[in-house]
RNA sequence: GGGGUCUUAGCUCAGCUGGGAGAGCAUCUGCCUUACAAGCAGAGGGUCAUAGGUUCGAGCCCUAUAGGCCCCACCA
């Protein structure tokens, strides 16, 4: 057995303990059919990522359901991977050959991909690393990639199979375009932002009616290039005599008509809206209504096209400008508001996004959907919290054709073929060789690849080996809980789901376990423009990764955004200390008796009492965690080890180790141990690190706590009689202390207690305890007795439910010391009060002083007041 | 516009299916007691947002109100 140091020092233990684990495959599971499995999916980091808070906590909360269900003994598969991160890649590798001088429009496919899996190799697995730091015991060896062979597989499979049966198709249809990195962009990747912009009123000529004008307002009237209508709504009877007669569309000087269509509101603008099918997703559905043609003015990077006339190459804002202006000297601009309206912008760039109508392939969600629905409806699948439905509803009952072409290079491309003679189209595995139509051999891929989302949502079965019949697959699906932040439900969870339902027939995991966000501690969300993000690394570096979990883990519940705190990450450290402490100081007295015998019957009732806690813990700890609650479960475990063993255990076991002759020495260290050990393993899911530490250095044949057995709630470890005897001492000694420190007794001054206890099984439980009670209580002596006698009039007392206890004031107090304290304090009251006083009756000073000061001199005088009265009370009674 | 959520001690937050109001930090007091001052012992501090209701009993359930936050949709 080794000394340990003073102190806990994290750095010194956790690269070497994760070796170990590494080194002796603790975190790989294998199929084992004498096991019940336990399955996480990893949700797979960014290949461009870096571990932030947010990763620390979902990593840490998975880590922990890992680690508990594996030492209950299933075989437990946390699957580890990274995800492609298709356009934030893409980005990425773009900005990265720019500093290199490189233009992408320069490069080749080919050579751009080359580059991109380059960087990838090079960057790929940093954030794998990172997770390794904070002691994440996934299965490396198992460690997949969005973009690898077998997930592609996967990805093609799933792909043709929903083209054949008709659930994928390509469309023209109006979608989100990002002008900058000119892709589509699905309706998840938008937001919307608040901008201050312009309302313009322009009158629009009503086509043989000389001089009369439809008058709408705009807050885009670039757009106008590409008008084909103007809509009023069918019941405004203001416009009722304009439905059906005809516009001319002013620079352009196209004719348009008028429609009716109940999209218009009334209320709004002036009632007539102009209708630009091609870019704008309401316009486009009315122009659908109405068979308006749709004129598309833009080019991809938003520059307006031959179908803007003169205007043709000017950027939208430039247009925008000089159209307006062209329009007031044509004296058809009525005026200007000022207007703030939402503006959709592209999460990963922040650039406007333009809606374009664009051929793009979809995924049709209508009945994909349904089996995912029915899956919460039913219970099938559990979220966490529960109130997670409501959002989850949200969404699959508003939900749209998922748009899943992305024109990027850096993904899965689309494995449908064009034949370049007849434009005949083909989706299969493999280039055809040629036209099945016209015999042709030029056959081109599509150039595009798919949404990222698209390969994630196959994960739970990707990585297991699907579409293969791997023995993983049967064994390890459906996996058991998934554990993400909420703001990805509709990105990953549902498309998951339905992915599950449709591709393997079965769920895909039968819990979603929510958490919410780590924001900074004024509860701003952490991001790198506001740099208030914390470092896990950093917090890793000054105070352990076990501090990090705990922090995360602690008073945080499902569902729920927590903040950072660095007190927090402090209290923990103190913990990891104290539980570092607690260990040394057992290890320090174990050569004290040989423990190899002893029985249960052997145990004093103080020893029985914490089993008997420490039995409950595992039962309560055991429960929590199967309900997702690890944070109340951890403050369990805290509480326990803390309180229960290290303030009250530990110190009432002191004399029994002190004194030579005990003969219940044995019984206290094989507690000792046993109880710590019993605590450890409660806490190793959460602090892996400090806990396999002490356990190795507490124990010589053992080699591990992750491999060792959870405990379990054990009938003879049950001592309710005992648990209750000591809360009864515990009372006691709370009593005596209190006492003594009202009356500023120090703990070196000893006195006499006496116990008084009508009910003799009560003095039955002190006698067995005198030992450390009388410690505990600062008692020179300890008599226990059924009545008063012999107990002076001048003795103070401490009243429990089963006891009175007194102590003798005289061997509490020394008269004379303490009636001298007492008069010193009487003077240094005086001379405060009389300072506070004159303040307060100082006119120049209550006028002039801030508020806050008056405030607080008058507080003090308050208190100064009632500590007075306390001093006289207690001069009188020394009298 | 739709939905969600929060409002509990000075601060940050727990409080599971209704029955004790809690933790950490901060504050005050006393202790360097042979595991730990990253500690020990004690103390103060809350009409659980407001108003109603259900109940023997409400922080917890229902209704309304006020304020904060989030998500979705979005008006040209």
């Amino acid at each position: 057995m080794k000394e340990l140091e003073k102190t806990y020092n994290p750095s010194d233990i956790e690269e070497r303990q994760y070796q170990k684990w590494l080194d002796k495959k603790y975190f790989h599971a294998e199929v084992d059919r004498s096991k019940k499995p336990f399955t996480i999916v990893m949700p797979p980091p960014n290949v461009t990522g870096q571990l932030h808070m947010g990763h620390a906590l979902d990593n840490t909360m998975q880590d922990i359901l890992i680690r508990f269900k594996r030492m209950q003994g299933y075989s437990a598969l946390w699957q580890p991977g990274t995800d492609h991160a298709a356009i934030a890649t893409e980005v990425k590798v773009i900005e990265d050959l720019k500093k290199k001088g490189i233009d992408k429009k320069d490069l080749t496919r080919d050579e751009f991909l080359k580059y991109a899996w380059d960087w990838k190799k090079e960057y790929g697995s940093r954030i794998i690393n990172q997770l390794k730091k904070l002691g994440s015991s996934a299965d490396w060896d198992r460690e997949r990639f969005t973009m690898d062979e077998g997930c592609s597989k996967a990805v093609e499979e799933v792909f043709i199979k929903l083209y054949n049966k008709g659930w994928i198709y390509k469309g023209s249809r109006i979608g989100n375009w990002c002008p900058v990195c000119k892709t589509s962009i699905s309706d998840a990747e938008v937001i919307h932002e608040e901008q201050a912009g312009h309302f313009w009123h322009i009158k629009y000529p009503i086509v043989g009616e000389e001089g009369r004008f439809v008058e709408i307002a705009t807050t885009r009237p670039e757009t106008m290039l590409g008008d084909t209508a103007v809509a009023v709504n069918p019941d405004d009877e203001r416009y009722q005599d304009l439905i059906g007669k005809t516009l001319m569309l002013p620079i352009v000087n196209r004719e348009i008509p008028v429609v009716a269509d109940a999209y218009v509101d009334k209320e709004f603008g002036t009632g007539c809206v102009k209708i630009t099918p091609a870019h704008d997703p309401n316009d486009f559905e009315v122009g659908k209504r109405h068979n308006l043609p749709e004129i598309n003015i833009m080019n991809d990077d938003a520059t307006i096209n031959q179908n803007g006339g003169k205007y043709e190459g000017m950027d939208r804002y430039e247009a925008r400008k000089a159209i307006v202006k062209e329009l007031d000297e044509l004296g058809l601009l009525v005026k200007i508001e000022d207007h703030v309206h939402n503006v959709g912008i592209h999460d990963r760039c922040k650039t406007t996004i333009e809606p374009l109508i664009k051929q793009q392939w979809f995924v049709k969600m209508d009945e994909m959907i349904k089996p995912a629905v029915e899956a919460i409806k039913s219970g099938d699948i559990k979220l966490v919290p529960e109130r997670m439905d409501r959002t989850y509803y949200n969404w699959t009952d508003n939900i749209r054709d998922w748009c899943i072409s992305r024109q990027l290079w850096w993904g899965h491309r689309i494995p449908a073929y064009y034949c370049q003679e007849c434009g005949e189209m083909v989706v299969a595995k493999e280039k055809p060789e040629c036209c099945p139509k016209c015999h042709s051999h030029k056959m081109e891929q599509d150039p595009d690849t798919l949404d990222t989302w698209f390969s994630s949502a196959l994960w739970p079965f990707s990585t297991l080996g699907w579409p293969e019949k791997t023995e993983e697959l049967e064994y390890f699906y459906p996996t058991d809980v998934l554990v993400t932040g909420y703001d990805i439900i509709f990105f990953w969870v549902i498309r998951m789901i339905f992915s599950g339902y449709e591709q393997m027939g079965e769920k895909p995991f039968h819990t979603v376990l929510f958490h919410g966000l780590v924001r900074d501690s004024q509860g701003r969300k952490m991001s790198k423009s506001l740099g208030n993000g914390i470092d896990p690394l950093e917090v890793i570096d000054k105070y352990g990764a076990d501090a990090l979990r705990m922090t995360l883990i602690t008073g945080n519940s499902a569902g729920n955004d927590m903040r950072f705190y660095w007190e927090r990450v402090e209290a923990s450290r103190n913990f990891a200390n104290k539980v570092w402490n607690a260990a040394r100081f057992i290890m320090m007295n174990m050569e004290k008796a040989d423990i190899s015998h002893v029985e249960l019957d052997d145990l004093t009732q103080a020893d029985q009492w914490i089993l008997s806690k420490a039995n409950h813990l595992a039962k309560d700890v055991t429960d929590l965690l199967d309900k997702y609650e690890m944070g109340v479960a951890l403050q369990k475990v805290y509480d326990f080890i803390w309180e229960e063993f290290c303030d009250w255990y530990i110190e009432m076991v002191k004399p029994r180790l002190w004194n030579e002759e005990d003969e219940t020495k044995a019984a206290a260290i094989w507690t000792l141990k046993t109880v710590l050990i019993q605590s450890l393993k409660l806490l190793h899911p959460y602090m892996p690190f400090i806990t396999e530490e002490i356990f190795c250095n507490l124990q010589e044949e053992v080699e591990s706590i992750m491999v060792s057995k959870w405990p379990e709630y054990n009938e003879t470890w049950n001592f309710a009689k005992e648990e209750k005897a000591v809360e009864m001492i515990k009372e006691a000694v709370r009593g005596i202390r209190t006492v003594r420190t009202s009356m500023n007794v120090p703990p070196s001054k000893k006195a006499k207690v006496f116990v008084v206890a009508d009910k003799e099984e009560v003095r039955n439980v002190f006698a067995e305890s005198k030992s450390f009670f009388a410690m505990l209580g600062y008692a020179s002596e300890v008599t226990i007795q059924e009545d008063k006698n012999g107990i002076g009039d001048d003795a103070v007392s401490a009243v429990t439910a089963d006891a009175v206890i007194y102590m003798p004031f005289a061997e509490l107090v020394d008269i004379e010391k303490e009636r001298e304290r007492l008069k010193k304090e009487e003077e240094r009251l005086t001379k405060e009060l009389a300072r506070v006083n004159g303040m307060l009756n100082n006119e120049r000073f209550m006028s002039k002083a801030p508020e806050a000061k008056v405030l607080e001199e008058r507080e003090k005088l308050q208190k100064y007041t009632a500590m007075m009265e306390q001093v006289k009370e207690r001069l009188e009674a020394l009298k």
